[in-house]
DNA sequence: TGTACATCAGTGAACGCGCGTTCACTGATGTAC
DNA sequence: TGTACATCAGTGAACGCGCGTTCACTGATGTAC
């Protein structure tokens, strides 16, 4: 299933995969578009899965320690399945048409860190507040609107998981592509340890 | 020069966008391959200029004022080149051997914030330290050696340029793939300019 | 100034290749009597 | 238990299409005498 190359998903390199022959693959799904999706899927399935096993690896009232296990196990997914992680994130591909019911999965998948921090908040562990930037009052609306699910969330527990993911996908995309490979060399997991010690601390979570 | 469409950078899209046949390019461009690597080529040229043009804006001593800039203009870049940054920091494309001169392309694009950087270091305008983190000296030795050109940075001047580059790296490569679109719609910029000042705040630039 | 020729940007038709897709068919497994 | 038939996963050959590339050719621009 995890393959190495680009995005090279002909059916050929799927079916080379399976050890069956192109042809083999319409007896399960109607054309190459659904094949996709159905991996697009199921990676963000077993994704989700891996982030909340990683989350409940630690004491619930831990949440500094949940938020490290959580976003550390992102990266880490991410580096072993690196095809798997584009798919889901990466740029749309040539012939591809995004199945709606994808984005169901992706809110899903985001929902994790939110919830996560979304408890800190609740139980006063987080100590970053707006106080002191510019927070338009359109931003917020729209940070405390439409949540994923319907429930709405405070705006900076929305903005902190928004700046999280935005990080923890910018290191990813940066490894996964190999750009940090002249800087980092294979040091880019310290880099992200740290990266997430400070922003740990940079909003007081505890 | 500028295109829409994703990474469907076929030889007639591009022959179209200049008003040309396709077999008329091989007069200016042996194959496919150098074709792509000219476009590559002149992105990170224009890129850099930008962000340089950026940085200009401010005058040099007040560095959390050029710092702001220059990654502000980053995004802004971006947003307004989304097929030729994608060409620069997306996935490898399919048919496409990169270049081995874009390297340098690449390096002196990087230069730009961290040479910023390094300049307010050395007026002593950051007041961020590894005090308190655990930083392996196996790190701080790669953050230190191989620099771009050849100088040597502090470590944390590297380190610092590399979580800037990283988070807005991340953001840019969110809103291009339009995964802020349910979340922040058109207020991503909004966005990026409290991140750039809380960023600006966490590490005691001015 | 005018004619003859060279240069060269761009065209239209054609090729080979890979890929998605279709279809008739094979061969094994399972079920009915 | 044994034969006859249905089911169905998988195959091999073939198709159409798009794309990168080639090539002979046109038509305009510029230069030599």
């Amino acid at each position: 299933m995890a393959e190495k190359g680009a995005s090279s998903l002909s059916l050929g390199a799927i079916a080379r995969e399976l050890g069956v022959t192109t042809p083999a693959l319409y007896r399960y799904f109607p054309a190459r578009n659904d094949l996709i999706t159905a991996l697009i899927s199921d990676s963000y399935a077993t994704f989700t899965e891996a982030l909340e096993a990683a989350r409940d690896c630690i004491p619930s009232g831990d949440h500094a320690g949940r938020f490290r296990s959580l976003f550390l196990a992102y990266f880490a997914w991410a580096v072993s399945h690196p095809q798997q992680y584009l798919l889901m994130f990466g740029s749309s591909m040539p012939g591809y048409q995004l199945d709606s019911a994808v984005g169901e999965l992706a809110d899903r998948c985001f929902q994790v860190p939110l919830d996560m921090l979304a408890a800190a908040a609740r139980d006063g562990k987080i100590s970053f507040t707006f106080e002191g930037f510019h927070l338009s009052s359109k931003l917020q609306e729209q940070l405390e609107r439409i949540p994923p699910n319907g429930r709405s969330y405070p705006a900076r527990v929305m903005y902190l998981t928004l700046v999280s993911w935005t990080f923890i996908h910018g290191v990813t995309s940066l490894e996964l592509t190999q750009r940090y490979a002249g800087i980092l060399a294979d040091q880019s997991d310290q880099f992200v340890e740290l990266e997430v010690e400070r922003f740990v601390k940079s909003i007081g979570l505890n």
